[in-house]
DNA sequence: TAAACAAAGTGTGTAAAATACACTTATTCA
DNA sequence: TGAATAAGTGTATTTTACACACTTTGTTTA
């Protein structure tokens, strides 16, 4: 093993971002398409080979970073994977991370690699390169099983949200159908999200109660043992 | 970016292993004794070096392999650990798994860069070098979270165990007590073990039945919606 | 300006699950 | 044979999950 320490310095590393978003209630995924070999002129998951003078979790908030100029988004590491082949220029490890967003709170602008950047309602999604498929349907099971164990929803929604959006949200993602009374009355009574006093303008029926998610609440509450759960 | 992609082929991506037992009543983890640079003469969480002609998964199955003479144990990758000075021979990346092993069925071996093995209760682990000492508390909150929604707790017992250990196994893990009787009710309703009509032999009191789980069980429950959760 | 439309909002009874709680039984050892 | 040890077992109560349909509020349009 010491003998040949050094053919094992010879490998890159990348992340690739899976970024979500939620519109017109469709849960969505965020693809740029590629201005640089390999995979030229395909649709692919925003990524890049880290720098091995950055540390990994930087390197996953730049792409974010670069692709839509936000920052202090919710990002979670999700899995790594290390195929020998999996790409063609080398032994390229990758490292998948997956992001939430405010779809509507940004503008999305194409990065230095990409010639443009889309958003693609996750049902129609086009081939991707490499195995970014794989990535991508493992992201949607994670975010599948961790929707319903964290409240993350809200960090799909714009700041304030109906009622009814979050329902719809959870019902998107988890491709299930909930009793309005009762997913209400169970969201409202983990006291996580409070009534603005604001409403809905301009809907051609009767206005909705705008709420709001207070973060700090959720920190105390898991404190006591408190265990979200949808 | 490409100007210097070469230089981003010169890292090192290594697995390290967060092997779990369970023991006396006691949660355990097998550490080495590191014989080689960097780190010699340290106790560590088993780990090595990817080879570049080896994919990624089988890299951390071998390092299991090797050290404890087992496969088909359960495994599971934890997380992606890439500090840039986490390691003082250059830019090396971990992928940290976990597995889970019924410890008296096995005689642990050291292996070719280890001197020695052993079980360390894990509120007595030594100091660690690396990130390791990082990597090990992520894999216990990991395994408390995963206990509780997953029936992993069996790949720490023996083929055939006893409900009051079970129990324990749980109590120790999660840090917790149960009620006797309203563990065994909620485990048994489960369906995922059963009686195997063997009882305990040789021990000062009334011996206890022996059951085993059946692990297509699990996965025919699944199927129609079941959720496993203590 | 009233009637039609659209989605928001709301309560109760029933069934299932979680919890609290204490004594009896089987085996070994002295 | 009785003392010690841990195994094993049932029920009542509280809490939570689930099923289910009409009323309210504001906008649009005839």
């Amino acid at each position: 093993m010491e003998a040949n320490i050094e053919s094992k310095f010879k490998a890159a590393v990348s992340v690739d971002n899976v970024i979500f978003g939620f519109d017109n209630n469709d849960l969505k995924v965020l693809l740029i398409y590629r201005g640089a070999e390999p995979y030229k002129d395909c649709w692919a998951l925003p990524g890049d080979l880290i720098s091995l003078d950055q540390d990994l979790e930087q390197s996953a908030e730049n792409v974010l970073q670069n692709l839509t100029g936000l920052d202090n988004i919710y990002m979670d590491q999700i899995h790594t994977f290390g195929r020998v082949d999996r790409h063609p220029f080398g032994r390229v490890f990758t490292v998948a991370y997956f992001a939430l967003i405010k779809i509507q709170d940004y503008l999305v602008k194409p990065s230095s690699w990409a010639e443009e950047a889309a958003w693609f309602p996750i049902n129609e999604v086009p081939e991707l390169p490499f195995d970014h498929m794989e990535i991508l349907e493992y992201a949607k099971d994670l975010l599948k099983n961790k929707i319903r164990h964290q409240p993350i929803g809200f960090e799909l929604l714009p700041k304030y949200f109906t009622l009814t959006e979050i329902q719809s949200l959870y019902e998107a993602i988890l491709e299930t159908h909930f009793d309005t009374r009762n997913f209400r009355k169970k969201l409202l009574s983990m006291n996580l999200i409070v009534d603005t006093g604001r409403q809905q303008k301009e809907v051609a029926h009767r206005p909705a109660k705008l709420y709001k998610y207070i973060t700090k609440r959720y920190a105390q509450l898991q404190q006591s043992g408190f265990s979200f759960d949808l």
